[in-house]
DNA sequence: CTGGATGCAAACTCTTTGCATGCAT
DNA sequence: ATGCATGCAAAGAGTTTGCATCCAG
């Protein structure tokens, strides 16, 4: 992913319509399903797994399948509309913010939480291309105790 | 960052010495497994998959099984004398390398690599603080293209 | 001796794949 | 009409668990 992923960013709640152009751009097919995903990532705004995802588009759209699911969400990764994100125990989440950001998780419960702040890596990128490296983007995340985890 | 991670970092060469010490204090057994695996983390100093120790350590110590290597990097890991890490794609690395650094990882073909440069993160940590959180430590991963994928 | 660690095999979770049907274009 | 997307079921990868045996303390 080039690039264009930090310059062109649409704002979250045109998912659905930024979905529908890229998929009649690369004349794919708009389904019910691709739009159901859509709507319920725009919707929630906030770090989904697969299952999430599954379980709440199927309450409105009875019959999807799993991998229907991960299919949509690949296509949305590789379209550049949402960002996969790994946590510390492994687990895969879908996260419909393109917006420059960052987490937090919880080193107790896990929990992940964006933090909004401006990130320094000038030194890092500089040290990247300098070890013939051409840097993208930079993703931090910062390990510790949130709030309720802290007082036990 | 609290205390003990950045305080008492132990040189990678000493992780067999310190492994044992761990076991002894927690009155835990010292068996030629976990100094083989131990070992072997020391030696390489890289990003290692449990399938990759588990392959070289069972070079030396034929028997091995693969729950005892991950039982083994689990304990490390818990220790803190190993740490883990996520790729992209998932997998799942451990790093035996303890002081503070940062990876860069090629969104062609995988790769990861150690970055050494100071990160500034001190506008991560006052925001992090800021809602409610207690940083701890910060991980930095850029992506980008390596030398090799970016001639292609 | 004695309980914790090991090896084996099997279970488990999450994700991907193959194939026949169906629907968007 | 055409063939891409879907749903189902099953396979696949990677990691964890249960249990009998074994060995470090």
């Amino acid at each position: 992913m080039p690039s264009t992923a930090t310059v062109q960013t649409e704002p979250p709640a045109d998912l659905e319509a930024a979905l529908v152009a890229a998929l009649r751009r690369r004349g794919q097919r708009v389904t019910p399903q691709r739009l159901a995903v859509a709507r319920l990532l725009a919707e929630r705004r906030e770090h989904v797994t697969a299952e999430d995802v599954y379980q709440r588009v199927a309450e409105r759209l009875p019959g999807v399948s799993l991998p229907t699911v991960y299919a949509t969400l690949d296509l949305l990764e590789e379209l550049g509309l949402i960002r996969r994100l790994l946590t510390e125990s492994g687990a895969v989440l879908y996260d419909p913010e393109l917006t420059e950001h960052h987490h937090l998780v919880c080193a107790a419960c896990g929990e992940i939480t964006d933090i909004e702040a401006p990130l320094d890596d000038q030194h890092l990128r500089t040290a990247a291309r300098r070890q013939g490296f051409t840097p993208d983007r930079s993703q931090v995340v910062v390990s510790g105790l949130c709030r309720a985890c802290r007082q036990t």
